[in-house]
This record gives structure tokens, C-alpha cells and sequence, in this order.
DNA sequence: TCAGTTTATCGTAATATTACGATGTTAAAA
DNA sequence: TTTTAACATCGTAATATTACGATAAACTGA
């Protein structure tokens, strides 16, 4: 096996997995956090600031685009990346959703 | 390769991909969301729920577990799982310092 | 004690992810 | 036109994840 059964779940439960999935590594955390400070990055910005090769970085970077957190523009020989301000503030109130749906409990209320 | 270099990467930024990774599963999701709803519940009430094997939900169950997403005990013959409230909203707010930290851009103010 | 119930864990097959060198592609510069 | 620079993509090796049957462990009730 070791496929997810996709059919299983419902579409927003799919969504959110996706979206969690792009978040969950490191690199792409950091790529997001480099583009929270300077706005805008290239490629080569990265592979000098993360240490991993230029293929790897390239890769990350399509994943992140692909989920519509990032979008990139040509710009000559370059490639500017930037966080794509509508579907950032989407995933953060889906997260949200989540999160807010929690009924306060006192703490250790159950186990 | 196919291992992560986690030593490139800041502690914060392993640590948000690692709480991001519990969440890049549908089940984990449907899980968390029917714990929401019924505050508690066992192993088998999501085997019935979700259509997966015994022995998967088990699994699942492990990873939000050892995540400190959910915590468990033994009640009989049987665990009760339910949220660990206080990582929760610590997984909401590291999430959210991220989320939050997007400078109000212009709509297509970059790419 | 013995049988039944509920979970956890082991072993394993199928698939996905991560990383990088090598190779293409495109646009500016010479 | 040729060269250079910046990326994307391909191919592939190493590892991780997902799913489930089988089995073990722990508790209950007869």
C-alpha cells in the first residue's frame, strides 16, 4: 500500500492535508520566512542562505507554487518569487478553523 | 539522499515542519477533527468512522501522540484519547506568529 | 482460569519524498 | 553569434510514509 485513500475523506480534509504537507519541511519554512523578510526572492538567494544545492532548492520551490503559496514572475535571466498574499491569508483561517474549533477545557480535562 | 538535513535548519523551523508534518494526512486530520466534536474517543469509534484498518488508526494515533497533539489513557479495556489542549494552542500560535508575519502587500504587489 | 475485547507492535509491500549531479532552456551580455 | 548566468527538469539513490494482516499484550467478565 502506502498510498492515501484520498476517497476516504472529505475534500477540506484533503485541502488541509495538502496544505500542511508543503508546510512540513523545514526548507520550505525557511524559504517562507526568508520571503516574510525580504518580499521577494531569486533561485540563487536561497542556495546561498540554505546550503542546499541549486536542483533541491528549484524543487522546493515548485512544490511551494504548485500549492499557490508562492508565485514566481520572469524577470530577465531570473526567476522573483513572492508569497501569493491571497491564498496565504486562506490557508492561515482554514488552519484557524481548525484550531478556534477547540471548546475550552479545563486543562487536563479528560486524560 | 531522501533525508532531510535537519542541521541546516534553525530549531524553530524543524520544530514548525515537524507539527506541520502531523498534520499532512487526511486521517490525522478527520482524526483531530472528530476528537473536536466528541472530545474523546477510542481506537475502534475511528475505525468506524474512518473505514481504515484497526492497526493503521493505531499508527495515526501514535504519530499525533508523539507529537504531543493528543494525549491517552487507559480507561478498562480500552484508551481514551482526547486533544492536549495546551500544545494545541502552542501549535496554533507558533502557526499564526508565521501567518501573521506577511506585511500587508498590494494584492499582486510583487510577482 | 479461560474466553473475549481492545490496542499496540511487527513485518512487509507499495508508494512518496528528499537530495543532487547532469543536462536542457531561456534571456541578457559580449 | 557565442558565451554566460539563472533556472527547470530528468534520472536516480537513499530514505520515509502509508496501509494492513498477523500476532502479542493487557484487561474484563464468566
Amino acid at each position: 500500500m502506502g498510498v492515501t485513500k484520498t476517497n476516504l475523506f472529505t475534500k477540506e480534509q484533503n485541502e488541509l492535508a495538502c496544505y500542511a504537507k508543503v508546510l512540513a519541511h523545514p526548507a520550505r519554512i525557511a524559504i517562507l520566512q526568508y520571503l516574510l523578510k525580504s518580499n521577494r526572492c531569486i533561485n540563487g538567494d536561497l542556495v546561498n542562505e540554505l546550503g542546499l544545492a541549486q536542483a533541491t532548492i528549484s524543487q522546493h520551490l515548485r512544490e511551494l507554487k504548485n500549492a499557490g503559496i508562492i508565485q514566481g514572475s520572469i524577470e530577465g535571466v531570473s526567476v522573483s518569487y513572492c508569497i501569493d498574499a491571497t491564498n496565504w491569508y486562506k490557508i492561515q483561517q482554514l488552519l484557524n478553523v481548525l484550531f478556534d474549533s477547540l471548546k475550552s477545557l479545563e486543562p487536563k480535562d479528560c486524560c
